[in-house]
DNA sequence: TGTACATCAGTGAACGCGCGTTCACTGATGTAC
DNA sequence: TGTACATCAGTGAACGCGCGTTCACTGATGTAC
């Protein structure tokens, strides 16, 4: 939908100054609800306050979102996306929870630009449990196509268990990983990715007990 | 808080007529509200709908209640406290993992009452993203008493990667075997546990790939 | 290049609805003596 | 065992509030000719 990652897609037509201008409109709703929902909490946060902060009157808020939850987004569908499609770009040597390690490796740098974001992000979901659910849900549908590629990549008409639980553990890994980027400063993002996908693996084999982190 | 399933904890002192009565308003109320719920859709159902089913004016839902969404209840955080609680009663030469599988295997037969239950809490959440935030919240909460039930269990002060991974790995298993048990009629619930454990095993080695579920 | 019309983003006002609160009250249960 | 009082679950009515909708409109942008 928005190109907050690629952009290069999007060369079908060139866009109108209406276009623009709705983009950028969109954009200002977003931004507003972001920062607003994160400084003063959800519940606290009115739409009429998005609007007038965004620049706009209250009535065209629900021109641009259905509801007030919808307008929480900082671009991780197309992340989420981008995993989807350069995962089968891996070797099928590599069991599947390390190709998923490497395709997120090589996606990390373009999450840097969005740090800011993603940590208002992250601050608004704190603060309700309505936005706790949609990201919950936005995840799960992730973690569905995931699987789903994973099923194309060992050959599956569907997904199974096995993919399921990989599909899952690249959930937990890839949350995990963004907190810890947001709270430990300095830490290079490609690096957290694997030293996550480490412990996972060291977890279940019961191995690295003891070892200082 | 509410004893549903140990319920041999609460011989303090005999509940008073009173509190039978309160006992009984509230769980006519969770009892209406889960139905209602999972058949009507949480946005469809009005706390006015609730307390008319369990028979009480509109007023006295919010005596119980603070908020419409936390009226949605099935025993879960029992269920985690026990987990918690029995995890110290393995022996400590268990990997992490293999400790709370022995757990959840011998905790399994206590949900197998809940089950209808728990049907009807998996069908509200799925009409509703708030009751899914909350059902995350919470499923956060549980898995933070647990990343620090291991810390303890490796002598440590404050749970690291290690233990939070654990944690939440933990919650997908817990998760993935509830929906399958749901699904698949006539599985052993606490077999299903185990082979989710043996499917995360495979997944984080890398074997398995291509055998039959 | 210029005019006439069509589209569509944005607005204003009014409203329905259900959550959650406040206040004053009733009547059953519990307790003191 | 019986009476007098205290507590507290439940009620009724009225209300504030913000989400989301509906209807009729304005004015800028886009398009046809």
């Amino acid at each position: 939908m928005t190109p907050a990652l690629g952009g290069a897609l999007s060369a079908a037509t060139p866009p109108t100054r209406r276009d623009q201008h709705k983009t950028r409109t969109r954009q200002a709703l977003i931004d507003a609800a972001l920062s607003l929902f994160a400084s003063n909490g959800y519940d606290a946060t009115s739409t009429e306050e998005i609007a007038e902060r965004a620049g706009v009157s209250p009535r065209t808020f629900f021109r641009y979102f259905e509801t007030k939850d919808s307008v929480l987004f900082f671009g991780g569908d197309d992340f989420n996306r981008a995993l989807v499609e350069q995962l089968p770009g891996h070797p099928a040597s590599l069991t599947d929870l390390a190709a998923i390690e490497a395709t997120l490796v090589s996606l990390a740098p373009s999450l840097v630009r969005l740090k800011p974001r993603i940590r208002l992000y992250f601050r608004a979901l704190s603060t309700s449990a309505a936005l706790v659910g949609q990201h919950a849900n936005a995840m799960g549908a992730h973690e569905e196509a995931l699987a789903a590629a994973l099923a194309r990549r060992s050959g599956l008409a569907r997904p199974d268990e096995h993919c399921r639980i990989a599909a899952a553990t690249t959930s937990v890994v890839m949350s995990r990983t963004l907190r810890r980027w947001l709270h430990e400063p300095n830490r290079d993002l490609a690096r957290l990715f694997a030293e996550g996908f480490e412990v996972v693996r060291d977890v279940s084999s019961g191995r690295g007990r003891g070892a200082a982190p």
